[in-house]
This record gives C-alpha cells, sequence and structure tokens, in this order.
DNA sequence: AGCAAATGGATAGCGGCACTCTCCGCTATC
DNA sequence: GATAGCGGAGAGTGCCGCTATCCATTTGCT
C-alpha cells in the first residue's frame, strides 16, 4: 500500500478529492488507473518516468488520436545508448524505400526508427550482417498482426477507452507476441525432430 | 574497460590464457562472446544472471538442439510475479486446445506459458477480458515470421553458430519486431487519418 | 640495470531506481 | 478524551550494474 502513496507522489496517480483535511475518497476510475500503471510497469516493463509519460499522452485532450499514438508510442520506446552502425542505417533507409517512402528518413527523428536501427546495428556487430533480410517477411506477418490489433481497437467504445486500448494492446500486445513466437520457435523446433531425429540435433 | 573486468568476475566471460603470471591473452573468442553479452544486454534487455544462464545454455555440450532451444527460451523469459487470473490459464488452455495440444497444460511448467498467462491476467485485470481473442490472428502472422527465422538459422554453418543465431534471432528478433510493429501501427493510423480525416480522431 | 606504465586480481564504493519506513499533524470514531 | 487511522513529506533501504582504488608483479623503454 504505501506502493499507492509513491505513486501519488509520483503524479502517476491523481489526488483523491478531500472529504476533510485527512480524508480522501478515491473512485473506481482511481482504481483502474492504478492498475493499468501496474499493467505497464509489469507487463511493459516501463520505468516510472516512461509511465509518467504514457500517462501524460494518454491524458492530453486536444490532440489527434493519430498523434497521441505517436506520443505513446515515442514514450514506451526509450532509445538504447547504443552507437548506430551506418550500414544498418542504410539497411532501415531501404527498407522504408521499399514501403514506398520516398524521402529520405532520418533515424534518430524517432524512437521506434531508433530502436530498429540499434537493434541491426548490433546484429552486425555480433557478426549477422543478413539481419536486415529478415524485415520484410517480419512485416508480412506483421501486417496481419496489425489488422488484428486495428480490429481488437475498432470494437472498443468511447474515445478514450480507445486510447487505452492502443496503449494497452501495444505493451501487452508485444509480450504476448513474444511468448506465442517462442511457441512456434518450439513447435518447429519439434517438428524438425520429427523429421530429422538424431541425435546431434 | 573495468566492465570487462566485472564481467570475467561474473564468470560471463572465460578467463584469458595466462602467458605470464600478470598478463592474460584473449583471442577472438573473447572479443565476439564479450560483444555477444554486450548484445544480450543492450538489445535483448537481461540481466546479468539471465545473460549467464543463457551462457551456461549455450555452452552445454551435451544436449540435443532443441533442448537447448528450450533451455535458452527459459532462460530469457523470466517470469514476473504478476498472480495468474483462472480465466486466463483457461484461455492459455484454450489456445493450445486448439492448435492440436491435446494433453491438459500447466502454465506453471514453463516460463513461456507463464508469460503468455500473466499477460493475458494483467489484460484481465484493466478490462480487456477479449485479448485472447488476438492469439490466433497472432499465431497466424507469427507462422510467417517463424518460418523466417528458420530459414534464417538454417543458413548458419556450424553447430554453434546455429546456437547463437537462434539467441540472437529469439532476442533481437523481439526488438525489431516491436519496432516493426509500431511502424505498421502508425503506417494503418495515417491510412485512417486519410480515409476519415475529421480532427475528433 | 633502472624505472615508469600497465596488467591481473581482489575489495570496496557509487549512482540510480523503485520502493518502503517513519514521523507529524490532524480528525473521525468509540 | 483516548486512540486508531489518514494524508502528506522526507529520509532510508536494497538491489543491480558498474566503477574506483589498491597492491604485487612485470613488461617495455632507455
Amino acid at each position: 500500500m504505501p506502493t499507492i502513496k509513491y505513486y501519488l507522489r509520483e503524479g502517476l496517480l491523481p489526488a483523491g478529492v478531500l472529504t476533510s483535511p485527512n480524508q480522501a475518497h478515491y473512485d473506481d476510475e482511481h482504481l483502474r488507473r492504478l492498475r493499468l500503471v501496474r499493467a505497464l510497469v509489469d507487463v511493459g516493463g516501463l520505468s516510472i518516468a516512461s509511465v509518467r509519460e504514457v500517462l501524460g499522452a494518454i491524458d492530453t485532450q486536444e490532440e489527434s488520436l493519430h498523434s497521441k499514438l505517436g506520443a505513446v508510442q515515442e514514450a514506451i520506446s526509450q532509445p538504447s545508448a547504443v552507437e548506430l552502425d551506418p550500414l544498418a542505417i542504410k539497411d532501415v533507409q531501404a527498407f522504408f524505400e521499399r514501403q514506398g517512402e520516398t524521402e529520405c528518413v532520418d533515424v534518430t527523428e524517432s524512437n521506434v526508427t531508433h530502436m530498429l536501427a540499434a537493434a541491426l546495428s548490433v546484429a552486425r556487430s555480433i557478426g549477422h550482417d543478413h539481419f536486415r533480410d529478415l524485415l520484410d517477411p517480419y512485416l508480412e506477418g506483421l501486417k496481419i498482426i496489425a489488422q488484428a490489433d486495428v480490429d481488437y481497437i475498432a470494437g472498443r467504445g468511447s474515445r478514450d477507452d480507445v486510447i487505452e486500448a492502443m496503449v494497452v494492446g501495444t505493451l501487452i500486445g508485444d509480450t504476448v507476441l513474444k511468448a506465442v513466437r517462442r511457441l512456434a520457435h518450439a513447435q518447429v523446433s519439434r517438428a524438425v525432430i520429427g523429421a530429422n531425429a538424431n541425435p546431434s540435433n
């Protein structure tokens, strides 16, 4: 319970309505917010500072949904201190061009593209120069997944629900994807063993 | 550079060959190992303890590739302290049954299934009971992705390379997937704005 | 040969982060 | 009128990933 006090102090939860100088009242909205914070921390692995950013993006009232999505994405993708390999940057740019992005992309402009370039840089640094070849098939699979995400979000009612569903769908979705991907790998691995059951595999 | 000393102490890097009492020699294999460790920490976000586990799994010589994959998966998916919702557990079991798994699955048996159940539990806790509906489309997309992963790994030569490619492909792949998924979301979001350009979206 | 600079090895310390503890003044309740 | 509990705020804690210091040895330069 002291954790809640801490979250209040950190501004992650709005202060309750003071019914008297030492008695505050918290309603269902507070509880919902608390659970959202815990979800972001526990499943999303976000730091307290990132959670604050995400909540700020959610609570901003004036922006369009599209720019809110952008703000949320920036908040949940904090950049690593990895130095970028110029070749990896080129890989990302080539990927964008294949996707019909004509203008030159600055990967440092967004945390998301930076993350992508950083991952490919690290892959290169350990000798996996051709990891970039996975980008296209990944996108292929992700089109199906993103469509499901959109359908899921479209099933939400109010505008606030949509924002929250975006955050939840993205972060919890990441974790679910991770887990299901592992299961898929294990399944393939088992299939290979079945087809080729020699002990050296 | 003191970080390397630290890694040596923690057993993440093998000690160099002592050519004299105060002079150790490190070869390319050491450098490669160091970069792998950095990759796991920087991109994979693993703790030092998890890295040690992963390296242990990689270095075990006697096991089959399939069981090594299992060991690595366990090591890179440390469980969260989230309490599992029985309904979420049922969701996972139903998912397995749909996939042809006839026998009853114990989700606490593996960190991967536990992670999946935990994610669905948290989703339920914030009112997203139907998040489980995404499992099937996710798997659909992930089949394409997992196939690409397998093809990528199959392109590796030696057995040791295969093990490492599994680790790298899984962890860096997770990060790349995350980033590309965000890009796909942004693209869809932009498309929706284009089709329905009213300021409330 | 002589000496500064570097190395391996070990121990202790630091900084950040996510809490958690404690204290204070007040007030609702018995 | 005692007491239990709340809100609020500052200090303290524990862990983790380094980082700094120290010492004996030894290598390389002159």
